[in-house]
DNA sequence: AGAAGATAGCTTTTT
DNA sequence: GCTATCTTCT
């Protein structure tokens, strides 16, 4: 075994059989811990296809795999929660109804099917309506909270548009995992035999359905490693629950758990402060990190007069730390809410500071990728619906929502499929319509068949097909940027199709669908970071500023008279700060505009929770 | 069927 | 103040 382990990291890696719980904390190690003891295991003689690893984001997932490989290791599966849930189904899903080519519908496919939901039960759309039913249905999932007669007439009208159009939505991916597993007992045992370890990483991040499907996988063996810390827990308003980890003991009778505690991330002085504010917590699982990398430089905090002094504030900040040497990657600015990017933007704009944004508005949700990724869903799952509406009458062609309503229902009581009816002759539309209708269908088939090819020229297929460049044209002022993105569309395509041993176009639409804005573009190397709080976990900066450290912002006002909330806002604070390995930047401002009007603020309270001997203040501006 | 005007939103969002 | 979506008008 390796030398370069802590004793508490040994005694994690050994560990062979039955349960565990990692409590890690911030920079103790922790992705070292999982991977050592993957290769731990296939020294053993552990075959790797008999190891499952689960993560949330795929960023995790590809950084675990790529470093047992660099260990000269076969990687084990190592997936996220989600994608292995669409890997059940794919195999599993007929048993429950579905096509094993069942389509995966993001939120915003979600939730058309929402609001062609409340149409038919005659449920006002008012603003915001569909979002919350949205949630509710969310939550019921994710909370594996439906009673045996589920009797919301939403949710069930839901699920029955979904099985029609042969789509799941993110939750059902995990969702019906559980009731795979519920349901067929015998299902259940072939994915306990073919696992017979399996690690979870970020385990204070999982929901009721996520808990369940890990209990299910490891109920003959025990041999579950889980790795994680309630600190870090920041998506409870997602259904995460860290009673999973506080109640370890007595959902494993007989497990073990070990605690890493020390730090190699960050300098002490990070660290005490970072300790003393998350103390505050009532709900916690004690541990006290610690750290031997010397004191380090003390935390500077600065109000500033307005957000636009703060970004300026910040700015020049990150000047003096690269003229003293520091690369502008090792730099990130953290804050809670996406539209405070704008005025730090600006400013590094105006000061020539290369920076990149992490989230935000992913490249797959742009109209353009959408538009055409639903032409070639329609040719790939004919029942797709969501994709039909989308594409049917784009561009224009006739075909209105009328002439469209009319088609479905046509099929339907014919009982024969939407593109049938399309081709069949008598149907009773406009000659407009009809003509475009053809159209349509052409389209269609010849994406279809160019579906056999590379997934390149599917997609430029379609593009001209569908005449998708000239329908650009019609708004000048966007049209140059969507057809860069589609031409970077066509770049990941081949992309895909040098990197994946089954390149097709199915898998290609699935990875896609599966992918989050915060895993793209690494490409850029020499720049800032920009990011939320939320963004911000399992990465490390040697220089890190937090702004909007304000009463409101963080903790947000939302948290406000909701102690489980504000102990997650505290969460999120201590996520920002034990990311930076020497130097923390806490900055805020005295005023701040927000939506649209000008508004005090008072300094967070958090900063009054760090003792005063761990910061200094600057006043030199 | 389509486009211009009106209105209500607005925390985070691994998938 | 911005902007995504809803309504109304042609």
């Amino acid at each position: 075994m390796s030398t370069h382990l802590n004793p508490q990291q040994e005694q994690a890696v050994a560990h062979f059989e039955g349960p565990l719980l990692v409590i890690a904390g911030a920079g103790s190690g922790k992705t070292k811990v999982v991977t050592e003891r993957c290769a731990e295991l296939m020294r053993r003689g552990v075959e790797p296809h008999q190891i499952l690893g689960l993560t949330f984001t795929n960023a995790a997932a590809k950084e675990m795999r790529e470093r047992i490989q660099s260990q000269g290791y076969k990687s084990p599966l190592i997936a996220t929660f989600h994608s292995f849930g669409a890997k059940v189904l794919r195999e599993s899903a007929h048993l429950l109804g579905f096509s094993r080519n069942f389509v995966i519908y993001d939120e915003e496919d979600s939730l058309k099917v929402i609001r062609k939901v409340m149409k038919e039960l005659e449920i006002d759309d008012k603003k915001g309506v569909a979002k919350e039913l949205k949630a509710a249905i969310s939550t019921k999932k994710n909370d594996l909270g439906l009673d045996e007669d589920e009797s919301d007439p939403v949710f069930l009208l839901y699920q029955t548009k979904l099985k029609e159009y042969q789509a799941l939505d993110f939750d059902d991916l995990l969702f019906l995992v559980v009731r795979l597993f519920d349901e067929h007992p015998d299902e259940l045992i072939r994915y306990q035999r073919r696992y017979r370890f399996v690690l979870v990483d970020e385990v204070q991040d999982t929901n009721a359905a996520q808990y369940k499907i890990l209990k299910y996988l490891v109920a003959k063996t025990g041999n579950l490693f889980m790795v994680g810390d309630p600190d870090q827990s920041i998506y409870s308003w997602r259904g995460a629950n860290v009673d999973h980890i506080l109640n370890f003991e007595s959902q494993f009778p007989g497990g073990k758990v070990i605690r890493l505690e020390q730090n190699y991330r960050s300098t002490q002085t990070i660290l005490r402060a970072a300790n003393h504010l998350i103390e505050n917590n009532y709900s916690r699982f004690e541990k006290k990190l610690w750290s031997e990398l010397g004191e380090g430089e003390l935390i500077t905090v600065v109000e500033l007069f307005t957000e636009k002094e703060e970004a300026r504030y910040i700015a020049r900040k990150i000047e003096d730390a690269v003229v003293s040497g520091v690369s502008y990657a090792d730099i990130v600015v953290f804050y809670r809410t996406n539209a405070q990017s704008r005025p730090l933007e600006d400013q590094f704009l105006a000061w020539g500071i290369p920076y990149r944004i992490i989230g935000g508005m992913s490249f797959y949700q742009r109209r353009e990728i959408k538009d055409i990724l639903a032409f070639m869903r329609v040719a790939l799952s004919p029942m797709d619906f969501v994709a039909i509406a989308r594409t049917i009458n784009l561009p224009k062609r006739g075909v209105g929502e009328a002439t469209f309503e009319k088609l479905v229902s046509a099929a339907k009581e014919k009982g024969v499929t939407f593109f049938e009816i399309l081709k069949s002759p008598e149907i009773k539309v406009s000659a407009t319509a009809k003509k475009g209708l053809q159209k349509y269908v052409e389209i269609i088939e010849a994406i279809r068949e160019a579906a056999s090819g590379t997934v390149e020229d599917v997609i430029k297929t379609t593009l001209s097909e569908s005449g998708y460049f000239d329908y650009l044209k019609e708004d000048p002022d966007s049209s140059q940027e969507r057809k860069e993105n589609l031409n970077e569309l066509i770049a990941k395509a081949r992309e895909f199709e040098s990197d994946v041993e089954e390149p097709t176009l199915a898998a290609f639409l699935e990875e896609l669908s599966l992918k989050s804005s915060a895993d793209e573009g690494q490409e850029e190397p020499n720049s800032i970071s920009l990011m939320t709080l939320h963004n911000g976990k399992g990465l490390e900066f040697n220089h890190v500023f937090i702004a909007g450290m304000e009463e409101g912002l963080l903790p947000h006002a939302n948290s406000y008279g909701d102690d489980k909330a504000m102990e997650e806002e505290r969460r999120l604070c201590y996520v920002g700060m034990t990311r930076a390995k020497r130097k923390l930047t806490l900055t805020g401002a005295t005023f701040r505009y927000l939506w649209g009007t000008e508004r005090d603020s008072r300094p967070s309270r958090f900063l009054r929770e760090i003792p005063s001997e761990y910061l200094e203040k600057d006043s030199s501006f």
